[in-house]
DNA sequence: GCCGTTTTCGGCCCGACTGTTTTCAGTCG
């Protein structure tokens, strides 16, 4: 059942757009816009809080309090209705065009009562544009061009997507002469879980080259911009790139900055003033004297600012500076500490390879453990039956410790399990007897999305207290783009798992993601465990177990966190689930 | 409207690029 916390947010947003369109005090629409994130990622339903409690969420003041209060009480907020009653909702969305924004929204709505896209268009064919201040032909054009791409809808893309992408640009620009580092920045670096435009910095004393190089790759389509620092193009892969080529010796400034996020950029340059200093993309600057501190690694940077280096995967304003200056960051957990995959699919099933290929991309990754989930009985389409599956066991069984694992000693261990189905009620495909002869069984809600959110609940809630169930797959089941996730009490679900000793899945498909980063950091606080899992349906799959890992460190997650880093005996311990 | 190692008022991140401007506003990230 959704929080409202995200109902809450989305109205902040609101209040603040309508502020800046109305032209208020644009430090007063900051404060609306970082209330609202703040109370988006909240860990608490800000539903239960009282002021008080509100108050405690960072820049959540009293106003602002009342105002939620408000709208939890009553369903509406005056403040608000009264600005709605003032701009239409249209007016809003021409903030969307690119390069139209909350001014020029405002300019057309009061000289010529444009309050709709289409409306703006028909003006624009009409000419009607050409005699407000400060809008010339090119306005217009531009204009015109983002009204197209607004309707293509680019939206954002998959996070492996963009990964592909910017390697292979990165690639091609690192192989310039002139080029002497090159890395991508962005939301990419930070594992955000899809990505709006991909960011990449280089290095160069002379940048002329780089950009033209830039511009000529094959599957760009269109610059937006160009000058002596900082190129932007469209590519027909549905992303836009940036390119920022900087003086060698800024790197680490640099990298630090387009990293981002902006709002964890705005707090390292909001501490660097309060010491005197100005931090930007070329360094870190005494204000007095404009003498250049450092700039040549993000380390130094975060170090003259009094903190630790801060991992990309943590840079979102979510209380990382915070835990940095107390020397409490998360040791984080890497792909390294990996020992292994407890979700994983062969073609006795839906996978593409045979158990054996499997296994052997499995060793040949250097895993210690491997386990085999392939699908229950209850996917019918599956047709898997109990002799098939215990078939398969047998081999598994044969091939166990055989496998050399690289940089290991002894051979890969296979585990034996399934993927069960969690039914309507919480039920799963076997009774306890044939469950008893699995290693481990992960569980997964996969039809009746639409129960009410009681019987969801309800539904995963007993399926954790299943004995043989160690494992909740991908806990959601949202599809990045394209479905929502289930609409559970997470919750009760996540106090289910700590309690039963059932881990939660961070499933790795970049189309799943699955438990996501912010439900991620609301799971830990009840003491729950995951396993960072690639439901691997072929051996290439395996490699999306980068996506799962970033996804974790967002959740700020340690190797103690997540189970399939443990050594097996403590795994194997951990999956007995307290059985005699 | 929020906030505080400049604390109850006076600040609030910084720079690139574009277009319409004769010196700068708007937008974006």
């Amino acid at each position: 059942m959704a929080r409202s916390n995200d109902e809450v947010a989305a109205l902040l947003q609101e209040y603040a757009d309508l502020i800046s369109i109305t032209g208020g005090d644009a430090f007063r629409a900051r404060v609306y816009e970082k209330a609202a994130r703040a109370v988006g990622g909240h860990h608490a339903d800000v539903a239960g809080l009282d002021l008080k409690g509100l108050q405690q969420i960072p820049n959540v003041g009293k106003s602002i309090a009342l105002k939620v209060r408000e709208y939890v009480d009553h369903g509406s907020v005056t403040a608000l209705e009264e600005l709605r009653a003032k701009i239409p909702a249209g007016v809003r969305r021409l903030t969307a065009i690119p390069t139209l924004g909350p001014k020029k929204a405002m300019a057309v709505y009061q000289e010529l009562g444009i309050s709709s896209v289409d409306e703006l268009a028909d003006a624009i064919h009409r000419e009607r544009l050409r005699d407000l201040k400060g809008f010339g032909p090119r306005t217009e054009e531009n204009i015109l061009h983002g009204i197209e791409l607004l309707r293509s809808a680019g939206g954002r893309v998959r996070l492996d997507v963009a990964m592909g992408l910017a390697d292979d640009i990165v690639a091609a620009l690192s192989a310039l002469d002139g080029c002497l580092r090159c890395a991508h920045a962005g939301s990419l670096r930070r594992y955000r879980e899809t990505i709006g435009d991909i960011d990449v910095l280089a290095a160069s004393t002379a940048p002329a080259p780089i950009m033209r190089a830039f511009t000529a790759l094959p599957y760009v389509t269109e610059v937006i911009g160009t000058g002596e620092k900082k190129t932007s193009v469209r590519t027909d892969r549905g992303l836009d790139v940036d390119l920022r080529v900087v003086p060698p010796d800024s790197w680490g400034a640099a990298l630090q900055y387009f990293t981002g996020s902006k709002a964890h950029n705005i707090r390292t340059r909001e501490r660097a003033v309060h010491q005197g200093l100005k931090l930007s993309e070329y360094g870190l600057f005494d204000v007095e004297t404009g003498e250049r501190i450092v700039s040549e690694t993000e380390e130094e940077v975060y170090a003259r600012l009094g903190l630790p280096w801060i991992p990309p995967t943590l840079r979102e304003d979510r209380g990382e500076i915070e835990a940095g200056l107390r020397g409490e960051l998360p040791d984080l957990v890497a792909e390294a500490d990996l020992r292994g995959d407890l979700h994983s699919h062969t073609d006795l099933t839906d996978g593409l390879a045979p158990l054996q290929e499997m296994a052997e991309a499995a060793a040949a990754r250097g895993y210690a453990y491997y386990a085999i989930t392939d699908h229950g009985p209850d996917m019918a389409m599956q047709r898997m039956t109990d002799e098939r599956m215990l078939a398969q066991r047998e081999r598994v069984r044969a091939l166990d410790g055989t496998l050399t694992t690289s940089g290991r000693r002894g051979g890969l261990r296979l585990l034996h399990g399934a993927e069960l189905n969690i039914g309507p009620d919480g039920e799963v495909d076997w009774p306890a007897e044939f469950l008893a002869g699995f290693d481990l069984c992960v569980a997964s809600v996969h039809s009746h999305f639409h129960q009410d959110p009681d019987a969801l609940t309800r539904r995963l809630v007993r399926a954790c207290e299943n004995p043989y169930v160690n494992v909740i797959g991908h806990p959601t089941t949202r599809l990045i783009g394209r479905r929502p996730g289930i609409d559970a009490d997470l919750d009760a679900v996540f106090a289910a798992c700590a309690r039963t000793g059932t881990a939660l899945e961070i499933n790795a498909h970049p189309d799943r993601l699955d438990l996501r980063d912010e439900d991620i950091l609301r799971a830990r606080r009840y003491g729950v465990r995951f396993a960072v899992d690639s439901d691997a349906h072929a051996v290439p799959h395996l490699d999306n177990m980068r996506y799962g890992i970033g996804t974790a460190q967002r959740g700020w997650l340690t190797a103690d966190d997540v189970i399939n880093t443990w050594p097996e005996r403590r795994l194997r311990a951990f999956l007995r689930k307290g059985r005699p």
